[in-house]
DNA sequence: TTGTAAGCGTTATCAG
DNA sequence: CTGATAACGCTTACAA
């Protein structure tokens, strides 16, 4: 197995020297003066017998084991949320750690024999998150443990959390169609009542409102979150004259179902309808045609802000009260899907005659 | 930070035994005798305290620390392969163990750091995993270390490694579409010389032959792997008269293109043409319309059967020379896209007129 | 400037 | 049946 590594005693032996003076050299303790020469001397056995030190020895001795836990429902299981571990990893390693990625799956039970697995481990501190934006109640083991949550918020102000600034989000959607001569909007809604779904949908409105929009003209319509979704609700919002020219989805996937609609109603992408998505999920927003203008949801920079934090935390033994909690505004992805309303469409006409195929 | 954690002697000291008596019980050493009684005692202390054991005091003393490294180049950072991890977690967790997960974005200098944080940590073996399927060369430093290699093989016979069986699925794709009667087939490949262009290749002629598909009526394509790529590519093969009913793609990036490239010829799927793509990745394979048929990638599989290789590796001391190394089928994920071949479209008749749009 | 020794929390050897 | 005690590899008072 793990073959036989060299230790601090053997470049002590190596060099002439007691093993503290290695420790020393080689932690380079800031009282001490050692001797240069015998300095060199330690350093150089130490390269030359290629020595690295056994951190588990060193974290017994220290209570610092140089690892943090990143523990969530789906973390690694969808391809949603990846680059959280991403930023994470990125800031763990800027702190000499590594990271313990485990995923529940969403049963209460996995969830604490994992965090048990952590703890006895001695990690100094865990990345809790989330696969949607959602509120959750912090395990009860992890209390006295430092913790942070991310795309999630936690109503304990003890505990830091990160999530996405889902109403920010709704806005800057607005703002691409709107900026571009939109006039009459369209929201498809995801039917779940999470924080995504009212805060971009908030955010939308509040926009819609500025620019002078009249309630009658942004429609709200609510479906499952997928590509069938999004479908329907797209039928059933173009398939009318004074139909919307702009319309923003409450996620790319049932943007792509909306692609599908306006393709069948004979309605061209962005010229006749002007779509925006969220998530800016990878192969779907670029994979569309016209690529899709999207919101990006910041994972790697939630995951950044979080570990950053908690390591924060770590290091100084405690959060603040109340603990920091930020919303992160994600940038929107120009692509191809929005564009200033026609005439024709502005108007409400159709761009062909009416072709609708036979295949639901 | 990690709160007062309760030790064997705290238990020894309240069921006022010594440690080893703790441990003995607790280890449940096989010749030691216990007195019933004590050992209860043992055992409710130890309940009654939450006791749990140091690992890293363990695993200094046993010289296994129950922890394992998966070391990736893309295995985080893309929706693609997060079952790989997926699957080593739960073998992982069958063997009481725990996974680093490291990225390192082909940077060889960060694989080598991220690989000795690793060592230095003791991991018991290591997981090298390969975005997409590739030759790799083994890091030198993992020489002498337990590692199983995934989705990437190796010269060296003495390390052990899972690949996707490219071929099989290249028959079973072709075997999908004969099945279903079309002897027209076309094979939409990746330009890249890598196994699982070839590999698919092969398998699909190889099918194809045995149902006695003459080689002219079986088109090959090269393409970018992507959604451009595959709409490009289809174009050319459906924009003829005897243009194939059945069409293979290298994955379903492509196969979106494929689709897209049929709906502007107004071919309908999978009446005109029957479609079959490859990875079946999530929210692509079944956001189309209609649902795609694809060859899944058995990417959780894999991350199973490189971790039980590896747990066994790191039981019995050293991999049998040579090293086992798996070729992994990944199944048919049936859905819309492949249907009999219509007898106009057998014609290569197209079902409506053309209506090409102006959009590109 | 360098070394001795205690201790981090376990397991394992060997006596009692 | 139970308990000292050494050892795992390291850091850190404290001593020399």
């Amino acid at each position: 197995m793990a073959q036989n590594r060299v230790t601090i005693k053997q470049v002590a032996a190596a060099a002439g020297v007691s093993i503290t003076t290695v420790s020393h050299v080689l932690n380079e303790v800031p009282g001490k003066r050692i001797h240069p020469e015998t300095r060199e001397r330690v350093l150089a056995e130490a390269a030359r017998l290629g020595y690295a030190p056994n951190m588990l020895a060193q974290s017994l001795r220290t209570q610092r084991s140089h690892t943090i836990g990143l523990i969530g429902d789906e973390i690694a299981t969808t391809p949603f949320a990846g680059k959280i571990i991403l930023g994470a990893q990125d800031v763990a390693t800027a702190h000499d750690s590594v990271v313990f990625v485990v995923n529940t799956g969403y049963e209460r039970e996995v969830e604490n024999r994992e965090i048990d697995a952590l703890l006895r481990r001695q990690v100094d501190g865990i990345l809790y998150a989330a696969m949607y934006h959602r509120p959750v109640e912090l395990p009860a083991k992890l209390a006295g443990v430092p913790t942070v949550l991310i795309n999630a918020s936690c109503a304990d102000p003890a505990v830091p959390w990160v999530v996405p600034d889902e109403a920010a989000g709704g806005e800057d959607a607005a703002e691409a169609l709107l900026s571009a001569g939109h006039r009459r909007l369209a929201f498809v809604n995801d039917v779940d009542d999470i924080p995504a779904a009212f805060g971009r949908e908030e955010g939308f409105r509040r926009r819609a409102a500025a620019w002078g929009v009249p309630q009658e003209d942004l429609r709200v319509v609510a479906a499952e979150a997928d590509p069938e979704g999004g479908y329907q609700a797209a039928v059933r919002l173009l398939d009318e004259v004074e139909r919307p020219t702009g319309i923003f989805c409450f996620n790319d996937r049932m943007a792509m179902g909306v692609y599908r609609a306006a393709a069948e109603l004979d309605l061209r992408v962005p010229s006749d309808v002007s779509i925006v998505g969220f998530d800016n999920q990878d192969f779907i927003a670029d994979g569309l045609h016209p690529g899709l203008t999207t919101v990006e949801l910041p994972h790697y920079d939630m995951g950044v802000w979080a570990a950053e934090q908690l390591f924060e935390q770590i290091a100084s033994g405690r959060s603040g009260h109340p603990a920091p909690t930020k919303r992160l505004r994600g940038p929107v992805i120009h692509r191809n899907s929005v564009a200033p309303p026609s005439r024709g469409s502005a108007l409400g006409e159709r761009h062909h005659p009416i072709d609708r195929r036979g295949n639901a």
